[in-house]
DNA sequence: CTAGGGTTAG
C-alpha cells in the first residue's frame, strides 16, 4: 500500500505540470482501478478533482458513483465541481443525495460551497433554506460556513441578513470581517464598511490584501477620490504596493474616477503586471475615451505573447463601437476567428453590437444567425441594435422566437424592448409590453425601465400620464434620471409649466446638473420667456455649473 | 471559506 501510494503521489506530481493534463488524468485513473485503489475514497476524491479541473464533468461524476465508500472529501468534491461549472441543479440534487443517503453529514466545506452556488444562481429562496439547514446541523458558528454565509447574503442584496449572521459570531477571524467589510462595501454602503474596517483594526485584527479590496471596489462615484486615495496610502503604507489582485482594483477604481494618470502610475509600479492587472488598465482606458492608448497598450501585451481572452475582447469592441471604428472592429472579428472564440457569448454579442453601432447591422444580423449557441444575452443585444435602427417590429420577432425557443427573458430584454417602442413611437406596444414584463414575468422595473416608459409617454404627447406614472412609483426619492427623463419630453413637446414642475424634483436633487438646466432653459425659451432663461443661465455661471458639450465622431 | 478586469444602455 505504501509503495502504491509513493507511486500514485510521483504520478500526481508529474501530472502538474504536464500540459496535456486530460490524458494523463485518464492514465492515472487507470492505475487507480488496476491497483484496486478506486476503492479507497482518498485516490478517489484526487482523481475527482482532476477530472473536474479539466472540466471533464462525466468522468467524475462516473467514478463518484462506482465509488463504494464516500468520504465528506468526495462528496464536496463532486458538488464543487458541479458547482463550478455552473450546473446548479446538479451541485444542489447531489447535496439532496447526501443528506437522504445519511451516511455522511455535510460539513463547513460542504456548506461553503452550496452557499455560494444559491448566490451565484441568485436563488434566496434555497438560500434561506439552507441556511435553516446549517443551524439545525450545528455549524452556525463556524467561521467557515459563517463566511460563505455572510458572503452569499451581500452578493444577493440582503446585508440586513448578513449581518444578523456576522454579528453571531463571538469572534470573527479575518476571513468574516473581511467578507463583511466587503458585502457592506458591494451594497453601497462603503461609509459602513470602512467604519467595520476601523472597528476591526480596534479589535487588534491586522488587515491583508482582500479587506482593502472589498473598500476599494465599494468606492463607486468619483466624489469618494479622496476617500479612494487615502485607502490608497494605507495600502502603501501596510507594503501592498506590488499586490497584483490590489493593484487592479486600484486601476479600475482610478478608472472609474477618470484619472488614468493615477491608474498607469500604480500600473507602473508593478514589477511584472499580470494579465488582469493589463486588462483592468486597457479597460480603464477604453472607458475613459482614449481608445488610441487603450489600443496601443493592447498591442504591446500582444507582443509579449498574451493571448486576449473574453473579456478584454469585449471591453475592446466596445472602443470599436462606441469609436465607429469598424477597421480595428474586423481586426478584432479577425483575432476572435483565428484564436476560435467565435463560440463565447460575450465575444459575439460585443461583435454584434460592434457591427452595428458601426452602420452595419446586416452584418451584425448575420452574425447572430451564423452562431449556434444563442444565449438570451445574445438575443438582447440583436433585440437593442434593431430598436436603435428603429426597427420596433423586427425586436419583437425575435422577442417572440425567444418564447419559442423556451429562452427565459431577463430584465434586458424588456428594457431592449421597450427602447424599442420608444424609438419608434409605438405607445401601445410599449404599454403592453410594460405590462407584460410585470404580470406575466414578475420582472419588477428598475430605473431603466421607468425611463424607456416616461419616454414613450412623454415624446407621444401624454405628458400627464406619465407624471402620473411617477408619482405611482411612491418612493420618497424617484431617481433623478426617471424624472430627467421627463424634463426632455416637456423640451420636446414645448410644455414650459410641466417643465417647472419637474425642475423642482430635479434640481433638488441634482443641483449641479449642468444638463437639466440647459433643458429648463430650451423649454423656457421655446416659451418666449427670456427672463426666466436669462435668470437660470446667470445662476449655472455664477454657481460655476457646467454643460459638458455633446460630441459625435465617426471614423473616415 | 473571502479578493482584481466585464458583453447587452442614452
Amino acid at each position: 500500500m505504501c509503495t502504491m501510494l509513493i507511486r500514485f503521489k510521483s504520478l500526481l506530481s508529474e501530472l502538474s505540470q504536464t500540459h496535456q493534463a486530460s490524458a494523463r488524468t485518464k492514465q492515472l485513473h487507470a492505475y487507480i482501478t488496476r491497483a484496486h485503489l478506486f476503492l479507497d475514497p482518498f485516490f478517489a476524491t484526487k482523481i475527482v478533482r482532476l477530472y473536474a479541473g479539466n472540466g471533464d464533468l462525466q468522468s467524475a461524476r462516473h467514478l463518484f458513483d462506482k465509488s463504494p465508500q464516500r468520504s465528506v472529501f468526495l462528496w464536496n468534491s463532486m458538488i464543487r465541481a458541479y458547482a463550478q461549472a455552473h450546473k446548479f441543479e446538479d451541485a444542489l440534487s447531489l447535496y439532496r443525495n447526501m443528506l437522504r443517503n445519511g451516511g455522511t453529514q455535510p460539513d463547513n466545506f460542504t456548506y461553503a460551497c452550496i452557499l455560494r452556488a444559491f448566490h451565484e444562481n441568485f436563488d434566496e429562496d434555497g438560500l434561506r433554506i439552507v441556511h435553516g439547514e446549517v443551524i439545525v446541523s450545528g455549524l452556525e458558528m463556524d467561521s467557515v460556513t459563517c463566511s460563505a454565509l455572510v458572503t452569499a447574503y451581500s452578493k444577493l442584496g440582503l446585508v440586513g441578513e448578513a449581518i444578523k449572521v456576522f454579528y453571531g459570531m463571538l469572534a470573527p477571524d479575518l476571513v468574516l470581517w473581511n467578507v463583511m467589510i466587503s458585502g457592506y462595501c458591494y451594497a453601497g454602503f462603503w461609509n459602513k464598511g470602512l467604519q467595520l474596517f476601523r472597528e476591526m483594526r480596534q479589535n487588534g485584527e491586522q488587515p491583508d490584501g482582500y479587506t482593502f479590496i472589498g473598500l476599494i471596489s465599494g468606492l463607486l462615484d468619483s466624489s469618494l477620490l479622496g476617500i479612494g486615495q487615502g485607502i490608497h496610502g494605507m495600502c502603501l503604507k501596510s507594503g501592498f504596493d506590488c499586490h497584483a489582485h490590489l493593484s487592479s482594483a486600484l486601476v479600475t477604481m482610478y478608472s472609474r474616477f477618470k484619472i488614468m494618470n493615477s491608474a498607469y502610475a500604480v500600473f507602473t509600479n508593478l514589477y511584472q503586471p499580470d494579465f488582469i492587472t493589463w486588462s483592468s488598465l486597457i479597460t480603464g482606458y477604453v472607458q475613459c475615451g482614449d481608445y488610441e492608448k487603450a489600443l496601443t497598450h493592447c498591442r504591446n501585451l500582444n507582443a509579449q505573447g498574451k493571448k486576449l481572452d473574453p473579456i478584454l475582447i469585449a471591453s475592446l469592441l466596445v472602443a470599436a463601437a462606441r469609436s465607429a471604428n469598424i477597421l480595428a472592429g474586423t481586426q478584432i472579428h479577425g483575432y476572435v476567428v483565428r484564436h476560435g472564440l467565435q463560440s463565447d457569448v460575450m465575444v459575439s454579442s460585443s461583435l454584434i453590437d460592434m457591427y452595428s453601432k458601426c452602420g452595419f447591422l446586416t452584418l451584425g444580423i448575420q452574425l447572430f444567425r451564423s452562431i449556434s449557441n444563442r444565449s438570451i444575452t445574445s438575443y438582447n443585444t440583436v433585440i437593442s441594435c434593431y430598436g436603435l435602427h428603429g426597427l420596433a417590429s423586427q425586436a419583437f420577432k425575435l422577442f417572440e422566437e425567444i418564447l419559442k425557443n423556451g429562452l427565459q427573458p431577463d430584465e434586458s430584454t424588456f428594457s431592449a424592448l421597450l427602447c424599442a417602442c420608444c424609438h419608434a413611437g409605438l405607445v401601445t406596444h410599449g404599454r403592453e409590453i410594460f405590462k407584460t414584463m410585470q404580470d406575466e414575468f414578475s420582472i419588477q422595473p428598475r430605473t431603466e425601465h421607468c425611463v424607456h416608459y416616461v419616454k414613450i409617454l412623454g415624446m407621444a404627447g401624454y405628458l400627464d400620464e406619465a407624471y402620473n406614472f411617477i408619482w405611482s412609483l411612491g418612493q420618497p426619492v424617484v431617481d433623478s434620471g426617471i424624472w430627467g427623463a421627463l424634463l426632455s419630453c416637456c423640451d420636446a413637446n414645448g410644455d414650459s409649466e410641466l417643465a417647472e414642475v419637474v425642475a423642482q424634483h430635479l434640481l433638488g436633487n441634482e443641483p449641479r446638473n449642468g444638463a437639466y438646466r440647459v433643458m429648463l432653459s430650451n423649454v423656457y425659451a421655446s416659451d418666449g420667456k427670456w427672463e426666466d432663461v436669462r435668470q437660470l443661465r446667470d445662476g449655472m455661471s455664477n454657481a460655476g455649473v457646467i454643460k459638458n458639450p455633446a460630441l459625435s465622431m465617426v471614423a473616415v
